[in-house]
DNA sequence: TGATCCCGCCAACGT
DNA sequence: ACGTTGGCGGGATCA
């Protein structure tokens, strides 16, 4: 570890600063711990160099801030060369890298920057001690990005000192979740008392807390939940609870959670503070603490920014600019109860309905709470609940209250432009075109990797906002669904099989490549790239096949039209993009190599591990519900090699392909080459799968079998199980179904080899794969094969019967729409300045500006 | 100044 | 024992 470190802190640290100044000082190498001498000292090491810094560093300091920042852009890959070589030239400060760019947050986007939003199946393995090296940063803070990446279940612990990376695919269902959660916490009614309160007076600490307050909060305290987890992850995630994973994990899902129950969707660290801490301590409300938890709180809020998950604000109020920071993650709608709750328009309808979906159901033992009145608000509750949404009502039907509704379901989705969350979106799909261009240039993986973040993420944002409208529709809703608006969009949502079929992007060049399946229920997004030759059929045919399968399958088109330099013209973007060291596959393959090996030479316990993630990453893939992107396999190679060597997928292209351990970005353009295939494009298919509790795998196995041939395509069952089950890293290619049309599409040689790690596999396929692969899917990753086997037990999610015109609605909306399209261009620079809004909170007008 | 939040000590944990 | 995690809060920076 030293070792480490102090390498690191050498270059990330003026230490070299310190050198030239206190010469004949203690070696500078020395790492941090030795450093730390009697504290009382005043000639420690530490001390001077701190005092030296902050003479010498302002104005140095902010200049080379600047200049590093521009520097960043396009090396901050090479990050140490740069330091190094600003160390030797004659000002040494530069290399000081002032606060900002040591900044969680810059260092949060670099560390996404490694990883796809959207993760084909391989395992992104991450490997703390690397990325800590990479990112030249302690390891500390690498756990404070994972924490919270844990807690939003956007990358899991493996191991020690491992993680995989699973990205964004179970965003939404994490969100979801974390929604449902803070809803039976009763997070919603402790956020509007908290801020009535301050602004009635400010609050303070010890005297604050009256009965009511007692009250809120002692509904949330024995309920005390714990993490969260989601379908499939929770064995995993278990091993990892085990230990009192206190804070910042907990605290994360906790202060989503608040964002996504409150109504403006607009929380100062302040108040969410108050929260969290009335939930652990009543007792102990001290000021110490209460800073303690702010600090956390930044910590999370700035690697929760980096996700663009929330975004930080100003509120204007008489009392001054508070800073908050505002969600702008994808709209959550668990439950159409909720719904009502917050949206209705007329009198409020009883707040709790008895009928839960099954999904609810499921989603309550999944998170079972403490306190058990999860569904039913307690009768007491009832009236000042009402009172509030009374008021909020009031407030947002105010005329010149802008749309800040955007938790309130539909209206929002509606209004693309004036939602935030929409907002945010349409620049990023502006830049999906960009996506394909840069492909056809062979850019970067890096530049690749950004932008089907961007667009991933923008299509993400446009399937889930609009999700809110179908839920109403759901056959399944308890209550009358109140809004009108609801059946436009359904309408138009209506399954169709036209509406199905996979949507090829105009602009696109040449048949590119990309598919999107999406599980309605969760709007989560596949990105995938692929050869044209590759993609197509297989887009097609899968396409096809899985809205066969389910009549309610829908897919829509996602994709905008947009200025392509908006990619780059997004300060973050570019940045990340080109942060991404090249060099990297260099040397990441080098290493994923030696992990292959290293995996593979394990005994068995650990075989069975590399097993086991490879599992999780498939799995993770799919219980999102989506989808299994036929180009899967094409970059597949280039995450983890190990284990798809294991895998045998692309076996024969597994020498070329060296690429990067983080799998980072699919398919490299040298990867491509090797392969032989002509410069890719991007298509950007989505499709909706249906809705369906049953999720993808349910469908895939059922539908794929029996309506094989409805769907224009005719794929045979036997083929989608297959590519189901090697995505899931059940069966290798190897083992594959002959009869796999796709494979033979691609033309990728099945490797023998592969096979051994599937012994187990092997014996799930058999039989009960089908059911229970889909199962698997449904659930999530599975971690190990006890998992593998709890899970297959486990009952399936719930089906959704309302999801499916759901995700058809919100197809057609949030892309195609008109609303949307304007936005879009209006949009098109990237940025969200749009954001500058008026709110209106209780009683006041706050002014939101974004910082 | 107050808002931010980096830094890294050090204890709990895991192996 | 030693390495990994990550709670925690001092105090440096930033605005």
């Amino acid at each position: 570890r030293n070792m480490l470190k102090t390498p690191l802190k050498q270059m990330a640290t003026s230490h070299s600063v310190l050198t030239e100044i206190q010469s004949g000082c203690q070696p500078l190498t020395t790492p941090p711990k030795p450093r730390k001498t009697p504290p009382a000292d005043p000639w420690t090491p530490t001390s001077n160099l701190k005092m030296l810094i902050s003479a010498a560093s302002p104005e140095i300091r902010s200049r080379e801030q600047r200049r590093e920042l521009s520097n960043n852009a396009s090396e901050v890959p090479q990050a140490k060369h740069c330091l190094q070589e600003h160390l030797s030239g004659d000002e040494c400060e530069k290399s000081q890298p002032s606060r900002k760019e040591k900044s969680l947050g810059l260092l949060c986007h670099k560390f996404l920057a490694r990883y796809p939003d959207y993760p084909s199946t391989e395992n992104n393995l991450i490997c703390l001690d690397e990325v800590a090296e990479e990112l030249n940063v302690e390891r500390r803070r690498i756990y404070d990005i994972v924490n919270v990446l844990e807690s939003l279940h956007m990358v899991s612990r493996l191991a020690k000192n491992r993680y995989v990376w699973h990205g964004r695919g179970n965003l939404f269902k994490t969100l979801q979740a974390l929604k449902k959660a803070g809803e039976e916490n009763r997070y919603t009614e402790q956020v509007e008392m908290i801020k009535k309160r301050e602004y009635e007076h400010e609050f303070d600490f010890d005297g604050e807390r009256n009965e009511e307050t007692a009250r809120y909060f002692g509904y949330s305290e024995h309920s005390e939940m714990s993490f969260v987890e989601l379908p499939g992850t929770e064995f995993h995630a278990a091993s990892v609870n085990r230990r009192k994973d206190k804070s910042l994990r907990v605290m994360s899902q906790k202060f989503v959670m608040l964002f996504l129950v409150s109504t403006p969707q607009m929380l100062s660290l302040e108040v969410a503070a108050k929260i969290l801490i009335g939930e652990d301590q009543l007792e102990d409300l001290d000021k110490s603490k209460f800073k303690t938890k702010i600090r956390r709180l930044y910590d999370i809020a700035n690697v929760l920014s980096s996700l663009e998950l929330i975004k930080k604000v100003h509120v204007t109020e008489e009392r001054g600019r508070k800073p908050a920071f505002k969600w702008t993650g994808p709209t959550v709608f668990p439950d159409i109860q909720d719904q009502k709750l917050e949206t209705t328009s007329t009198p409020c309808p009883p707040p709790i309905s008895e009928s839960i979906p099954s999904k609810e159901q499921c989603s309550k033992n999944l998170f079972p709470l403490r306190g058990k009145q999860n569904f039913t608000r307690h009768p007491s509750l009832m009236k000042l609940v009402k009172s509030i949404e009374n008021d909020r009502r009031k407030i947002q039907s105010a005329p010149t209250s802008p749309v800040k509704i955007s938790s309130s379901t539909f209206v929002c989705s509606l209004q693309p432009g004036t939602d935030q969350n929409l907002s945010a979106f349409p620049s990023k799909m502006a830049q999906v075109p960009a996506i394909a261009e840069n492909q056809l240039e062979g850019q970067s993986k890096k530049a690749r990797v950004v932008k089907m973040k961007l667009s991933q993420s923008a299509l993400e944002c446009t399937l889930s906002s609009p999700e809110v409208v179908p839920k109403p529709e759901a056959p399944l809703a308890t209550g009358p669904t109140q809004q009108p608006a609801l059946t436009q969009p359904l309408s138009a949502c209506t399954p169709s099989h036209s509406s199905v079929s996979p949507v090829i992007l105009p602009h696109v060049p040449s048949g590119v490549p990309y598919a999107i399946y999406l599980h309605p229920s969760q709007t989560h997004t596949v990105t995938t790239y692929s050869p044209s030759f590759m993609l197509q059929p297989l887009s097609c045919a899968n396409v096809t096949g899985i809205k066969s399968i389910n009549s309610k399958v829908l897919n829509k088109v996602t994709t905008e039209e947009g200025d392509s330099q908006t990619a780059t013209d997004d300060p973050t973007k570019s940045l990340t993009a080109k942060e991404r060291p090249p060099m990297k596959s260099e040397t990441s393959p080098q290493r994923s190599l030696k992990r292959s090996q290293a995996l593979q030479e394990n005994n068995l316990p650990k075989r069975f591990r590399s097993d086991e993630e490879s599992l999780d990453t498939s799995m993770t893939f799919f219980p999102s519900g989506y989808l299994i992107p036929l180009t899967q396999y094409i970059h597949s190679n280039r995450a983890g090699f190990s284990d798809k060597e294991k895998a045998g997928l692309c076996s024969s292209q597994r020498t070329t392909y060296s690429s990067p351990i983080a799998g980072v970005v699919p398919g490299t353009a040298s990867e491509l080459k090797a392969v032989n295939i002509p410069a890719f494009h991007i298509t950007p298919l989505n499709i909706m799968l249906s809705p369906t509790s049953i999720g993808a795998a349910p469908v895939v196995s059922n539908s794929c079998l029996n309506t094989s041939n409805s769907s224009s395509v005719q794929t045979p069952s036997p083929s989608v199980l297959n590519f189901t089950l090697q995505h899931i890293g059940l069966i290798t290619a190897g083992v594959q179904v002959p009869s796999n049309p796709v494979l033979q599409h691609m033309a990728v040689p099945s490797q023998p080899e592969s096979v051994r790690h599937s012994s187990e596999n092997t014996h799930l396929q058999e039989g009960k794969v089908s059911k229970n692969i889909l199962r698997f899917i449904r659930h999530g990753r599975l971690s190990g094969k006890d998992r593998a086997v709890i899970a297959v037990q486990q009952p399936c999610v719930p089906r959704e019967p309302q999801e499916p015109q759901a995700a058809t609605e919100n197809f057609f909306r949030t892309p195609g729409g008109p609303n949307t399209a304007s936005s879009l261009s209006a949009n098109s620079d990237g940025t969200d300045r749009t954001s500058q809004g008026t709110l209106y909170i209780p009683q006041r007008k706050l002014e939101v500006s974004e910082d």
